[in-house]
DNA sequence: TTGACATAGTGTAAAGACTACACTATCCTA
DNA sequence: TAGGATAGTGTAGTCTTTACACTATGTCAA
């Protein structure tokens, strides 16, 4: 095993590189909570521990080309929402060596959720942001990024729609904005606001669901887009 | 010269590893415009054009550290206020291979700038953001970003104190704003605005400056700082 | 079939934030 | 000492945000 490493180092350089990684946090709301996907670490260093799901980029991909690919090997999740959130890169974040890691957000509705078509069903799982276990490396650090940084999105864009499925209603839009911020909004206040967006067009389908008033389905106009608010 | 390249290799990997740079877009004030520093290339690719200072990552230094370095080597200015932008990774940025750079911008006060005190004085130079020269790479998209982020930051945090002097009068301060946002403001309402922050405390000194009355000299209460608003 | 229940859906008034706007104060210079 | 130049100050109108409670419409069970 080691032998075939050695026999393998054949890309050389005249300086030292470091390695170059990306590393996911996929946020999604699941059981009326904030949740992200960790992978349970099959080797060394941190073996056995969760980590975020990433992995190396290969020499000619893009970094999101790689963020997205590491996010489908690892958990079988696609179709995702992706931004740059930062690049970590202190010197020993990795007991390997040298790994600096262009870390990514995503965000996705529960409900296209086919987690590891690709992977082992024990070594990913699903845990809510305020009941982590311990992570590898640098993890919380970036988790911790990564959430103060949906938070303030909030504010200023239309990121939260990303968590919807195609449709929804106005009501389940305010739950997820609320078990994001952590509070309660204004049911009247908050439909001003959000159809004052003018990102959402409702469908003459309505959904029932329970004993009650069924609520109208709305829609986003422009699915993948984010819009700046404000 | 390329012998000596080829005798060098001597960091060996069994895999393939892009190379890792950091180049920073430093703005300051300067002759009542918004201006960024760039260096004139000495080698290929691109030799003789105008370019963001830069370099590749040492082996065991931190990124913002690299960052620091690179704009002191190659412009002689230090301390700057400096923050990750973002990480520019295509696979084709650059012709000599794949190399991932971390863009950083800066912003410094035009009063403490000591330019190349490190580098041959015909190699750096300010420009105006609106009458940039061709610049090299992908270099006008990470200037692009730049500038749309400093914009941004001027609406939610006390970011452009970073561009004032120790000490500085109202006056000075609002005009750095109009010159970022490019648009007047009305006087009394900045004055409010800032005031209300209460990040400035006001120094019994005076700027006599013309024939005129003098005005009050401010400083930063924590002048590393950038405190967010709103 | 009808009444109880559960969530959907709707408007307004008060408070607070933002904007527009013009004159006096103080120092310098000639 | 008068004119010029920038410093420095308050208020009223508009717009935005917030707080707040009842009716509508479906399901389900008796």
């Amino acid at each position: 095993m080691y032998k075939l490493h050695y026999l393998n180092m054949s890309y050389c350089y005249d300086h030292p590189r470091p390695a170059v990684a990306t590393d996911i946090v996929l946020f999604s709301i699941r059981e009326g909570r904030l949740m992200l996907l960790l992978v349970k670490r099959a080797h060394e260093p941190f073996a056995g521990a969760w980590a975020l799901p990433g992995g190396f980029v290969g020499i000619d991909e893009n970094l999101e080309t790689s963020a997205l690919r590491e996010l489908e090997e690892e958990t079988g999740v696609t179709g995702v929402y992706l931004e740059q959130l930062h690049t970590f890169g202190e010197s020993d974040r990795d007991p390997r060596g040298r790994v600096i890691s262009v870390a990514y957000y995503a965000l996705t509705p529960s409900d296209r959720l086919y987690i590891h078509a690709a992977s082992d069903a024990k070594a990913v799982a699903w845990f809510a942001l305020e009941d982590l276990p311990p992570v590898a490396f640098d993890h919380e650090k970036v988790v911790n990024m990564a959430h103060r940084r949906l938070v303030a999105k909030l504010d200023y864009s239309t990121i939260a729609f990303q968590f919807m499925p195609e449709m929804f209603t106005l009501s389940e839009l305010q739950a997820v904005y609320q078990i994001i911020l952590g509070e309660e909004l204004d049911k009247r206040n908050f439909r001003k606001g959000v159809l004052a967006m003018s990102c959402l067009e409702h469908t003459s389908e309505r959904r029932r669901n329970g004993n009650h008033r069924p609520a109208q389905l709305y829609r986003l106009k422009s699915p993948g887009r984010v819009e700046f608010i404000k």
